[in-house]
DNA sequence: TATTGTTATACTCTATAACTATA
DNA sequence: TATAGTTATAGAGTATAACAATA
């Protein structure tokens, strides 16, 4: 080894001796992400398959290579999500006519009972918990700049990039 | 498959219909993540390399069991972190001479000026890039509703989770 | 025997690319 | 030939558990 040795005491390193917005916006996010994780996998229920189920709830009948290119994840992964969907009878594939090659796809009954009355729930909770702390009108402020923050970084409203490899400690 | 079919038209689902507060942060914050790590990669630095080095540069002397128990992440991970980082005589493992089974973690030298002038001025610069569209007044507020919202949740000041399995879409 | 750091192994998740069918 | 969807394979990243050294 060369080059030689300081910091006997604790050093800055350049980084605000707080963490800034984007660090916290970064850390916050998370582990907003890690509880609603928890509290979907108790309806047995990853968060990939609750948002294609938004998803398809919101935007019904597109077909999965629209899904995918919103997503930002190649059709292929997406194929193993629909199926986990559909194997528990919650959307449906359906041919499109006019093209056999396409599906497009759908709630059933059942999907839409649940998103209502199962996940809808639990993502007010969630949401209740992460905002706790903020009383209601904070909440809106806060609401503003996120929204004007996502504009500004030309995100799509419904849809976010969980997909990216990232993992970043401190 | 049994449960009809419904869904002509779009439908809510029982979620709001503009994504909450909780939801716009797991989605920028993801976003930032994304954008740090394209930032440091250009360093040929991963998240987790920053991340680490910004922790020793903060709170040197502490052992690998320490670093690992504070990032939430197993011992062994942690190992390979350090060796990248030590292969690029950023940081350095010192025996403990009380407990030769410790090792102490330190920046060297190199590893200082790396942070303070490499490091340091990228993380302004992507800080900047993500608060884009916010004055210095609302950065303020926002950093106050932020740095509330972390202490209400438990989370520690300069680490987060970016360890979970999440990938989260819509 | 307990603890620190390390190595080895296995598992999960994801993307890439080959394949089928429709057009 | 081109496109939608699917399947198969391989790679990255991670955790679990076995291991060696020190206490």
């Amino acid at each position: 080894m060369m080059g030689g040795v300081s910091a006997k005491r604790p050093i800055d390193g350049g980084s605000p001796r707080r963490p800034g917005n984007a660090f916290l916006l970064a850390q916050i996010g998370a582990h907003a992400a890690a509880c609603f994780s928890q509290r979907v996998a108790e309806l047995d229920v990853t968060p990939a398959q609750a948002g294609l189920l938004r998803l398809v709830g919101r935007e019904p009948g597109q077909s999965q290579q629209a899904i995918a290119a919103k997503l930002g994840i190649p059709p292929s992964r997406l194929v193993l999500l629909v199926d986990s969907l559909e194997d528990r009878d919650w959307i449906e594939r359906r041919r499109n006519p006019h093209d056999r090659r396409h599906y497009a796809l759908y709630l059933t009954d059942l999907g839409t009972r649940f998103l209502g009355q199962q996940l809808g729930p639990v993502a007010t909770a969630h949401n209740d918990e992460i905002c706790a702390g903020l009383d209601e009108a904070e909440r809106v402020q806060l609401q503003e700049f996120l929204e004007r923050i996502a504009a500004h970084q030309g995100l799509v409203p419904g849809v976010h990039p969980g997909y990216r490899h990232s993992s970043e400690p401190t």
